[in-house]
DNA sequence: GTCTATAATCAGATAGAC
DNA sequence: GTCTATCTGATTATAGAC
């Protein structure tokens, strides 16, 4: 009996998980695709098929949806971080990350939250799994982009922190979904750019 | 009589411009520190220090006071390019207008509006002044990016829309105001800091 | 845990007197 | 045009049966 609970507990909690991360998934393409304000708890419920008061039982408010959205994006930066080969020099580094952020971005799974709200930011720095998963990767970012200004391949005149914004803001780029809209390039060519803008800058070189 | 009438419609043209002034000046205050959809009527309303109604009377829906706002700038930023010396090399014009974009920006003066939300775009398409605005501030931009391409100050290789919707992203670009709450940068310091990234990049030259 | 039904609140917009 | 008071709808969150 008690081996037949364990695989029944077992079950039912790949159920739950299964159910969580279909939810997450949903508030993911929704964020990404209206925004943290205009997204409303019953277009999630109505997305993953399940009630609203079963999505509460799930996560106790609509910031909790977004902070877990937040740590899935946090969770598979983390899992690039590993992939990409040790070897590397740090400024490549840096340019697939941001590679992968704006394919991420027109993938529309990059949740777009607003910077200004409060009770948002409140809960995202009580998540613990968040900012864990913030800290490391910024830890990442950080050694790469001081070992890159090193070898004199990024400006050294330039704060590191203002370096890590300047890549970190390309999640919420505007640039990304005007060019997707103008239908003028394709998603390739948008990361080309993005990327030739954001390392190299506007002028000639 | 006639002359009476004139005066007194005059002067009540007046206050009524002034009003509306008030009211856009409050609004764009809010909407810079807020945005839009954190901005409530009720806070425009007691900002300017009259009822919520008589502010319906001056504009018919929050859309349209946002929108006001935004033809607000665009009016700065036209009476800005007629300052410009004309006889200034176009990479300059552009660097001078990006300048004042994040100045703008700094002193919380820069309206942000949500890029997706739909009603609100369509009152902006909708509204003559600043689609007109837009127009002929696109238009001195994209002759100045051209110029500046064929004279190998700009990058030839990135299209123009692309280079103006760069430029255009510094008005809602996040590490402004992430700098700014880092508290480790004066703000001209952190104007050259973005106009730096903008048109030089992140790697070294 | 899932559901239906409902509470509670907030914000955009309006009615109607003055 | 300005006010007070109100309406209306949308949205977050919960109660309670199963």
């Amino acid at each position: 009996m008690g081996s037949h609970n364990t695989v029944k507990t077992s079950f039912k909690e790949q159920m739950l998980l299964a159910r969580e991360d279909a939810i997450i998934q949903a508030v993911n393409r929704l964020l990404a695709e209206k925004g943290f304000d205009a997204m409303t708890v019953d277009q999630v419920a109505a997305d993953v098929g399940i009630a609203k008061a079963s999505l509460y039982k799930h996560f106790s408010s609509k910031e909790d949806l977004a902070a877990a959205a937040m740590v899935w994006v946090m969770r598979r930066a983390q899992a690039l971080l590993m992939t990409l080969p040790p070897e590397a020099a740090p400024i490549d580094q840096l340019r697939a990350i941001v590679r992968w952020t704006v394919e991420l971005k027109l993938a529309g799974e990059m949740p777009s939250l607003p910077s200004q709200n409060s009770s948002l930011r409140a809960t995202l720095i009580a998540n613990k799994d968040y900012m864990d998963g913030l800290m490391q990767v910024s830890d990442s970012l950080g050694a790469w982009i001081e070992a890159a200004q090193a070898q004199g391949n990024l400006n050294p005149k330039l704060p590191a922190i203002a370096v890590l914004y300047t890549l970190y803001a390309r999640a919420c780029d505007p640039v990304i979904e005007f060019l997707k809209m103008g239908q003028q390039h394709t998603d390739p060519e948008i990361v080309e750019l993005v990327l030739s803008t954001c390392f190299d800058g506007l002028v000639a070189r």
